[in-house]
DNA sequence: TACTAAACGAGACGGTACGTCCCGTCTTCGG
DNA sequence: CCGAAGACGGGACGTACCGTCTCGTTTAGTA
């Protein structure tokens, strides 16, 4: 009845926060230094004054290991309130090009979603970590615009979720594709060009 | 008589043109069966019956083979004349899909993307083998569009470069980004809604 | 009264009896089982139902464990009396022929041997765990000898020492050497052979 | 017919000869300064100036590495002509004495026997390698002795070399006891001690 | 009966070496 | 000069144990 049931406390010496907090931290600096391809595990320990062997008790591989390290920086994106929709797309999607821009995340994002289309764990970990903990930027949004009548009501959920989905899949992967493939600067007439094609094609959507 | 005969047929035995397809097509066969980073020179040499050596000597590294494996799939990629840009779009994106689908495309194109934002020579191969490439056929979409009438002529060929690229983003950013990221299948419906909100924001755009 | 008293009895929880016996059990087991070099104190530890932290309190290392693990088989050897030297001797030398196939020390004699040309403590504890204590089998036999007149009697004790020292060497030497360097068996010829050669070589000797 | 026909000449790049001497010596000189069980691969490697991987490709193991590091060293034992049988014997065990004397012999001998006891090839190597080539000693010694008179003639061949191999496990093992085991010097008096007692057991034992 | 102090199980820790895999280069021979 | 074969120096891998440590939990004798 009571909550102690559960695995009161585990016997034996109880894993040492410090070290995941350093491993973390040296895993982006590693990324900065050196790229996804050059990092080693090894190297990781030593900056983080750690045991190669305390990096493997915790992360079975580099991949899960550096998707850990670079969520935690895609929780800092904020959706501001600046009084339009457009102004507020614009600036999130600001924010997300100038973390794409960082080395840690530019190089390691792309490398682990590569390998995640043969390691099903490791595509677990991405979307639990990093893809649906953001998409709660485009519900906030869109309720947010939806009260402010910038979007009409949608009553049908499927077809919110299903839209919800859709932006958020155009806008990162835009973004996304701009910065890394295509290799141009995502500035700020870029995004006022992508939200304008992307409202624009909504409200018409909804008109219809 | 001059000097330069020499360049039309060096001395000593010339490159074998058979290695360079049979190398290709082992590249490709070991990505679908090992995925990127399990695949390694020696087993490729090996399928393709071939010295290392002969590898080294016209790729400098995994990364360029890949690439090279690769952007021939790419050539496939076909628009159609369906009668409206809207089912050609559809069409083509369906066409893009499918070839993301392939094993040896899923897991290589990340991946050498990602190594290239370390790799200044690698990101101008794929610029040139792949991307510019494929931009074709946003250009012919719009072109044919603008004759047909479905969209509006726009006479500043810089705005029109801009908006070519936009759309080249959008659309290959956000199928990518579906297929690999979200991990979510591209289907007919998905990709009906994609090009009605694209359609959507060019005429609404070209309205203004 | 005195101060004295507290290393009568230490405060706080008495050292396990059952541990220590248990320890070595499961040491002799894993030697059965993996031979010296695989043998791991986190593997006997879990075989003896104990912590790895227990083995530590009681041995400083691997080597000074297995010593005391294998000291103990060697107490079995009996000198017996079978009338004559000749018949006595090939009799124990068999069971320490015996003793040497069995696995456990087999693999773990010589190994800690080998391991105490580098540790003068180990050496010291092979010398009075083992060595000084199987020493008494030749004593005894030369004694014994004496009174049957089957060996001359002689005056000198340090003439004695050294001689009881040499036999000791050359038996146990030979013994091991057939057994393990040799791979050979050591049968009934052998050993009489053995026993005969010692024999006939101790009484030219007293002749001369 | 000719002798072509036997692996002519391998494809490929051949094994370089000096790094198999490099690292035999690194061997020897590794086991002089850290002894059998701190000697590690990779320190050998780098003294020789040699990637691990070459030590792979050549020997399976540490062990196997070590016996042909040391067999060379009991090569250089030889049966010297001094005038007598007792003089020539006394003679080699002392250089038998002062090979296992050398820090690079004490350690390793004792190591890699015990290690045989659980290694079949090991084993054979360490009879081939090391043992069979110094029976040698014991054949030269017996055969001049019988030419000088010094032994009387045994002419059935099976007792010939039953009584060689008791010599050879007799001598070795009685001086490896003495010097590992037993820790004493071997020095003259002993020596002296060892070969009388053992000429006497041998001319007793043809006179019978 | 409670206190105290050591022993206990469990298991995480920093560290070292392992033996393997692959890299990209080189060295040989034969075509 | 090309190509196969394969050895080379190098570097990272992930694993296995080492011997130590830090927990919370017994288990005595003592107060």
């Amino acid at each position: 009845m009571c909550s102690r049931t559960r695995s009161r406390t585990r016997p034996g010496r109880p894993r040492s926060a410090e070290a995941d907090t350093a491993i973390l931290e040296a895993t982006r600096a590693a990324l900065v230094e050196l790229g996804w391809s050059r990092l080693t595990m090894g190297d990781v320990a030593t900056r983080a004054g750690v045991a190669k062997t305390t990096l493997y008790r915790r992360w079975n591989n580099k991949n899960e290991l550096v998707v850990d390290a670079v969520a935690v920086l895609f929780d800092e994106l904020r959706l501001p309130d600046l009084g339009s929709l457009q102004a507020d797309i614009e600036d999130v999607v600001l924010q997300f090009a100038a973390l794409l821009e960082r080395p840690e995340t530019k190089t390691a994002l792309m490398a682990v979603v590569a390998e995640s289309t043969r390691d099903e764990p490791l595509r677990e970990r991405i979307r639990t970590s990093i893809v649906d903990r953001q998409k709660r930027l485009v519900l906030e949004g869109r309720q947010r615009a939806q009260e402010r009548g910038e979007l009409p009501e949608e009553r049908d959920p499927a077809t919110v979720e299903a839209v919800d989905d859709l932006i958020f899949d155009v806008v990162a992967g835009a973004v996304v594709h701009r910065a890394l493939v295509s290799a141009e600067p995502v500035d700020q007439a870029w995004v006022q060009r992508l939200t304008a094609l992307m409202l624009g094609g909504l409200t018409a959507a909804a008109e219809l």
